[in-house]
DNA sequence: GATATTACATAGCCTGCCTATATAGTGTGG
DNA sequence: CCACACTATATAGGCAGGCTATGTAATATC
């Protein structure tokens, strides 16, 4: 049997962690003039493909007047297209543009840098800690999902 | 020696986890009618003792103004109270009120309880993970506090 | 073919954030 | 001791992102 000192998760400490990293995670973004929000849709255009603007919203939990809004923006700065649905025209087809996607790549690729940068200051046993972490915050992060809908 | 798998921190998923559990955690907040911004502020205001609107700004890195407008909704809400500092008639002074005390401590407890709750859905060894884990998780966020200002 | 439904857009409102500027109290040099 | 500079907060105006309620146009359905 493993001995060593106990530890339990304190709720507290693990809030503020989680806060202040995706505080840092966001302002990145924003200094590059991005948003969370944006950057949340085009990874989901990226990963889905083309979509319309409901479903979209219902994968992001937004409302369709806020993703309708979002795309726009996205449009007008010329990261996607907004083309109709052949077949259906009441239907809006959102697609990303190669310049939306290079956008997307670029900002993926400069936040995984920032973290590696981060990760870099710190000791290989934390290092260590947070490899072996990601995966339960993960699950975690799916408990809480869980919780929300039985709510 | 131990021998086990060799892991490396995956940057995506490690932004992918953070942000989902702030989502989670932001919502919770707001279920309660709350917001992470007032959140931080009563927080700020409980471990500090009644300060100046500028202290305030500058200790949750928002502009004056920001901080202005938050107290206002604060103090409506009657969770702080503005007083003119005596001793500089152009200072204000905010200040928790017993209400707006009670009202942090019950969303402190609420989302620590979400959490045990979260957490009681992992394995014993995610569980484990996570609490090894969270020290180096604050670790991280100082050292992407650190990266920032340099920049 | 009239009607119900569906997909998106628009209107109007809120929070939260910003910069620029106004206002009022404090402090200071002459 | 008063004009002036400075400081603390407030106000104005603007943007992103979120919401609900509702309008409009296309599709489906009976």
């Amino acid at each position: 049997m493993e001995v060593r000192t106990l530890t339990t998760v304190k709720p507290d400490l693990l809030n503020s962690a989680v806060t202040r990293l995706f505080a840092r995670l966001r302002e990145h973004l924003v200094d590059q003039g991005a948003s969370v929000p944006a950057v949340r849709v085009l990874a989901q255009l990226r990963d889905r493909g083309p979509s319309r603007v409901t479903d979209l919203a219902a994968a992001l939990q937004v409302s369709q007047p806020t993703m309708t809004q979002q795309l726009h923006r996205l449009a007008e700065q010329g990261r996607i297209v907004r083309t109709i649905d052949a077949g259906d025209g009441r239907a809006v087809r959102a697609e990303l543009t190669a310049q939306g996607r290079a956008v997307l790549d670029s900002l993926v690729a400069s936040r995984s840098a920032l973290l590696v940068a981060g990760l870099d200051h710190l000791d290989e046993s934390d290092r260590d800690a947070i490899a072996a972490a990601t995966p339960a915050l993960a699950r975690l992060a799916d408990a809480l999902d869980g919780l929300r809908i039985q709510k």
